[in-house]
DNA sequence: TCCATCTGACAGGGAGCCCTGTCAGTTTGT
DNA sequence: ACAAACTGACAGGGCTCCCTGTCAGATGGA
């Protein structure tokens, strides 16, 4: 009972930093070492003590921030999804003009980010598929992006006069059928320029989302 | 050396059947397992062992007519999925009429066999991604069935004046769309009666067939 | 300086799975 | 009836992984 008037863990400084700190850079570690696992040797391959071992963090820091393998997987796959967020917002929100400039815009954003990132490609194409709780996590990422396609579509060309429901529906056939062909092509089956990618892309995307206006 | 006349393993009947029969019926009951397996317990239960017990046969069986657990997995999905084409390729020979109609015919009876069958939909649509050696059979599926897609679209709409590659990308994505689609109504993620979503595949396939045709 | 805290290395139990091997009991052809 | 082929049950080695525990050395505050 040492000084009970500070609650706790209040935890002092080392190696400069404060508690909080060193375990907020462990869990980034481990965090992008499972990131670096998925995309280079599989779910298979990325177990705790693999991911540890790619962190260079014993076992014990891992059940500091996670309760267990599957938490740190979704944790990466958020990472990911995150990033892919960004790159494409930010490709819209800089892109003046027309929507379909817009379009072509997000869609080269997005097909050279995966150009460039094929481990973090695969960790959101692939690899998100792997596992349970990948599965389930990503089910709830395409939502959220079918939903922002819906968005923009509205935004684009005007509020669709479907349901939501069935907005959302078209929103998840667009973003699915996106990720399957970039994945196609990532995996060499289909030999498509990138222009060509975001030509169909952008076409594809046109006529889906001009449909939800025409019913 | 006896009777070198016949080659060698000429195997005699047992319980009235040829080896070669057994051997088939072994497998049969091995692939049905792991079918039913992989839709109701998932990839990750579905062990070597756990197919065994399933099928009732010793794994002493199980190398007679696999060499591992990547083979039946491979069997298990071919299966489900020659199910799947023979569904849908029947409804559209079945039903005369305009395209229209024979689209909304395939579409309903592929929701109509997925409703009766959910654990075989499970494996075609969810179990199919968890494995490396799945995955890699599932992307062929997909190919095959996008290219009886862009098939069926100039059967039923006039050849396509896009490139080969393109109209397979375009089918891809409807294929890929679709199947995500089928995916997260069964996941109870999306409020759909069969028919809109028979209708919203069916608005989907014409929208994105006839793109291909416009440029 | 001294002690409490933090860190990294490693050992080892427990569990599950893959795969091989053994062995008794059953069925078939001669 | 008898030998050969076939079948099913089960044991166990080898492997990997998850998770806990121990322990010596490094770091910071009093």
């Amino acid at each position: 009972m040492s000084s009970p008037s500070e609650p706790a863990a209040t935890a002092r400084t080392y190696a400069g930093r404060t508690a909080d700190d060193r375990r907020a850079e462990r869990r980034d570690r481990l965090v992008g070492a499972t990131v670096r696992l998925l995309g280079e040797r599989g779910e298979g391959a990325t177990t705790m003590t693999a991911v540890c071992a790619e962190a260079g963090l014993t076992e014990r820091y891992f059940y500091e921030s996670f309760a267990g393998r599957e938490d740190v997987l979704v944790a990466a796959l958020d990472l990911v999804a995150g990033a892919i967020a960004d790159v494409v917002l930010a490709a819209i929100a800089e892109t003046p003009g027309t929507p379909t400039a817009r379009v072509h815009a997000a869609l080269a954003a997005l097909a050279t980010w995966v150009d460039d990132h094929p481990g973090d490609a695969r960790v959101a194409l692939v690899e998100a598929t792997a596992h349970p709780a990948l599965r389930s996590r990503r089910r709830e990422l395409l939502g959220t992006f079918a939903d922002l396609v819906v968005r923009e579509a509205a935004r684009l060309y005007g509020p669709s006069t479907w349901s939501p429901v069935r907005s959302r529906a078209q929103g998840l056939i667009y973003v699915a059928g996106l990720a399957e062909l970039v994945t196609a092509r990532m995996a060499g089956e289909l030999d498509l320029t990138t222009e060509e990618l975001v030509e169909i892309g952008a076409a594809s995307f046109e006529r889906l989302a001009r449909a939800s206006l025409d019913r």
